[in-house]
DNA sequence: GTGGTCTAGACCACT
DNA sequence: GTGGTCTAGACCACA
């Protein structure tokens, strides 16, 4: 379900954080779903099981989840009122990747008809 | 120059390596220009000299800038066969940003005018 | 009766407890009361009837309600001799409240208005 | 500075998050003061590094604080819009509270002349 | 069984 | 020196 890339730059636990964010932004982790458990998930993925904890504990800070202790972990619903910082900071993250593409001689054009792709194929999922 | 927001989640020598990145993008800094001297850069910035060093390293690993020793840091020529690696890796971290934005509600119209501005206006400047 | 919010940070039980308090408090369980039998309870709310044996146990022993064996458990009356302990805890807790609500910038006024609507609100109910 | 019950309630970094929430409201410790290092307090209150450090990114990620790495942590300036969830969930502490007063039996004359103390004492000191 | 907290002790990146 | 991450292993409260 989640990929680790033990050398990566990012930490484990932002990798697992990253993952469910993905699974859940793709749509394939849904609303209620229940994420694995704790110790489950550290067993699969080898890893210890307060690594998890954190990537769960930031998730559900950011509301991508929420907690039912004694029960699990589960999909929290779609906000519709976005934190304006979490867009703010994504949208200089993408700023800054542009920039640098366009930097290592990638055209503005090809640029567009990339994005354009990945807007419309992940919006078809939505 | 540079503005550092200690506030900020980034490290400073990260701020550092991308606001040069920035300023080469922008084309305020222009190929063969000489970037300030370590020394020069951690005093305006008040910060250690270390750091400023630790910056320009990694700007010179990543092919921004190049060194002559003896003689300081100058920016580097624009690549035009730019790594393939380096690309995936950006269009990828672009990706997975559009996918947060598109389930945290902003429309795909949202984005794509947003995405546009950006390259547009940061096309203009190089 | 009682409305469970299982995307609370509260646990389970605590949200019966406090929410026979509410009751109590607000007067719509008046002192003598039946409350609902365990069994019956869990099935509404569908929950573990453990749970909610915690919670009656919790009320008991704060003296909000007591038990008659074998014939359920009934709302106790009103202390009118507080004990001081409770008081001071319940004191400070507000304190901090307020504190926090001025650092975060709510004005005295403000506060004092809503602290009157809460008082004056929960007062006429009891 | 900052006082430990072992025999609360409340888990240990949570009296460490609420203690630096109260010293940095009361205005003992202001805008841009630093924080005793992870370890320093650590072997102060003879508590697991780990421990304050988790106490201190729960400060961090509620905006009481900002970190440097490298430097410390120092407390950040005051937000001038406050989180409406968190405001909220004040509010409601003390609308608990107060329920649970005037069940015991305080009048709300009593009530509010001490919230009354309170809000015009903070006031001040703010 | 679940999540949550805590300790002990290690290692890393940054200043 | 600073904070941040990770492991190993323990214990608790809740369902």
């Amino acid at each position: 379900m989640i990929q680790l890339d033990l050398k990566s730059r990012k930490s484990i636990y932002e990798q697992i954080v990253d993952g469910f964010k993905e699974l859940i932004a793709c749509g394939i982790l849904k609303e209620g779903d229940k994420l694995p458990s704790v110790r489950e998930l550290a067993s699969t993925l080898t890893v210890n099981p307060n690594t998890i904890q954190k990537s769960y504990s930031r998730l559900e800070s950011e509301n991508w989840i929420y907690t039912v202790s004694g029960l699990g972990c589960f999909v929290a619903e779609r906000s519709h009122k976005p934190d304006p910082a979490a867009l703010r900071s994504l949208y200089s993250e993408i700023e800054e990747c542009i920039m640098q593409l366009l930097f290592l001689g990638v055209t503005e054009k090809e640029i567009l008809s990339k994005l354009q792709e990945f807007v419309s194929e992940r919006g078809k999922q939505a």
